[in-house]
DNA sequence: CTGAAAGCGCTTACAG
DNA sequence: CTGAAAGCGCTTACAG
């Protein structure tokens, strides 16, 4: 078995200080020139990597964020959004960069979620990803302020919330698709997904499909609206219902992908075409999304950029920086699935 | 700033000494039972949380299990196989069972990616999860195994390769899948995938195909091999460049459900029908897969047990004991797209 | 059952 | 530029 070196093993094979060594490993220009590389060149020969605990609780700093998901707990756990995936790439990236560790946990509802990841000093400060309904959380989150913890939560914009969050302008890109919709001549028009304030992001999106329903030109227009949760079978179902309804239906937004993905297949199912029939739009542009057929037309939010923004802010936070809630731009990527 | 309650505040509260406090924190059963639930109270009151930073220096570990996504670098790294987001859902949940933190981090082949969390006493082990190209990592596990690094890798079964491993019967899941075109009457079939020992999961699959071709009754069958990554553009371009030759194929097998999701795609683009001109399967029953169309008959992995067993395992051997490389059952999902 | 004390391996203010 | 020493907040062997 291996013993691992200290700091101590190196300033006796040195002939230094334990002091200077350490002084050496961090690159502080108070040390001789000759002298730090001639430890470093010993750290490296004995395998010599600084201990973390004793780092860490000598600087009062854990150099680790926490990503807290939370899931709609009606979800299946196995079946996470994509999105997410995608946006936990982005972030464990800007983490690295900034030389700092991901800690990552799922949590339930029902947990003690925020998990105390702060005050055991595990974490310097916590991501919060998630869709779905956060109007649980709302205690938590303002115990979480409360307790003076540093996080950023990734969402809707939301005054009534306590804290920062970054997220993207699902009202624009509600309201865009919706736009280009109209356009394209569909008239009756269904948005698939939850449109009350349990889903902020899905209500803002509904927000935006409202909109523009609402402007000039658009007086031939109908709308309807079907609740679903973010996955396909939700999707799959919610139009399920609307098709039994005696509605002529000429296009339907969806507030995610996943969604449209389920309501492509009951369309499929029905024998009725996409888009010639039906146009059929979602959200998120998961990669999946340009391998459906008919290829999908969607809202894509730009992951990295969110990613990157939401740990910018948050070690912003950690370092005692006063930071804003902030709307990241969306944009349309246009598809067959609404080509009429 | 709220300033953070240490274990003597609650002891000089509680008039009694730290080392009780401790002691009655950890519920040792030498702490007399009032006084263990008049601790506990106190440090509720004062949202007292242990210091994990001195609790594991002092304990010399750190109750931290590292994730290490590799992935095959001449994929965009936006696009992370779905398959390995079911994983670490898996896993997640399987350490916080055991009451282990999950780190979680990406790499590239040129980093350091072993990073050293183990001897930084940041982790006390490693899981390594990823497809693709581990030949070129060998070197790099012969290194963690010679530093006694405690890790278990998710993947084929090699004997070449250093260390214990975890996987599900990939020649099997091949195998069956094959098998079952064989039996449906398909007689020509390609195998879309790396079938190299640089994707040693691919290549047991394609094993798997291999010997179904090859067992009696098949002298009529023809096949094909054409190397695809495991994503949907790459499944995509793999069956262009097969159509484009003079081949007669009423199977497609393909290494994964995103290979298998491409190739779908591009047969749609040719009007080529599926599954009535030519049946597809994939590997790995991802979300998705039963929402493509047709739906994806596919080999499925028990996720759920996957990350369970690395879980498991890799503590097992982090306590000393002797931990054997396994491989997990698979099983078949029949689905339209194989249905003649 | 409880307390005083050592020590985990660092970082850094202080003194030279 | 370098060293001796304190101290981060715990856990636990030792003594009672």
């Amino acid at each position: 078995m291996k013993v691992k070196a200290t700091s101590f093993d190196i300033a006796h094979k040195a002939g230094v200080s334990q002091s200077t060594v350490s002084r050496a490993l961090r690159d502080s220009p108070l040390v001789n020139q000759e002298t730090r590389d001639k430890i470093k060149q010993i750290a490296r020969e004995l395998n010599y990597k600084v201990d973390k605990n004793a780092s860490n609780l000598r600087q009062q700093q854990s150099k680790t964020i926490a990503l807290l998901l939370f899931e709609d707990p009606t979800t299946d756990d196995s079946l996470i959004n994509p999105f997410f995936l995608t946006m936990l790439g982005s972030i464990t990236r800007a983490c690295a960069q900034a030389d700092y560790d991901l800690l990552i946990s799922f949590q339930n509802l029902s947990d003690d979620w925020h998990a105390d990841y702060e005050d055991t000093n595990k974490a310097d400060g916590i991501i919060l990803l998630g869709y779905g309904d956060y109007q649980d959380y709302r205690d938590k989150l303002s115990k979480l302020v409360a307790q003076g913890t540093h996080f950023v939560r990734w969402g809707a914009e939301d005054e009534e919330f306590p804290g920062v969050s970054i997220g993207c302008d699902n009202f624009q890109g509600g309201y865009d698709v919706t736009k280009h919709l109209l356009e394209q001549g569909c008239q009756t028009l269904a948005f698939v997904g939850g449109a009350d304030n349990h889903a902020p992001e899905f209500q803002a999106r509904y927000q935006g499909f409202c909109k523009a329903l609402g402007e000039p030109g658009t007086h031939n227009s109908q709308s309807y609206q079907v609740d679903a949760i973010s996955n396909e079978p939700s999707g799959y179902q919610a139009i399920k219902t609307l098709l039994s309804k005696p509605v002529a239906l000429d296009a339907v937004v969806c507030a995610s992908d996943l969604i449209a993905i389920g309501v492509i297949q009951a369309l499929d199912e029905a024998n009725i075409r996409v888009p010639e029939d039906i146009a059929v739009v979602g959200y998120d542009n998961i990669p999946v999304s340009s391998f459906t057929s008919p290829k999908l037309t969607t809202v894509k939010q730009d992951t990295n950029l969110a990613g990157k923004t939401l740990v910018d802010n948050l070690l912003n936070l950690i370092n005692g920086e006063n930071v804003e809630t902030r709307t990241l731009p969306v944009e349309l990527i246009i598809r067959q699935s609404c080509q009429r």
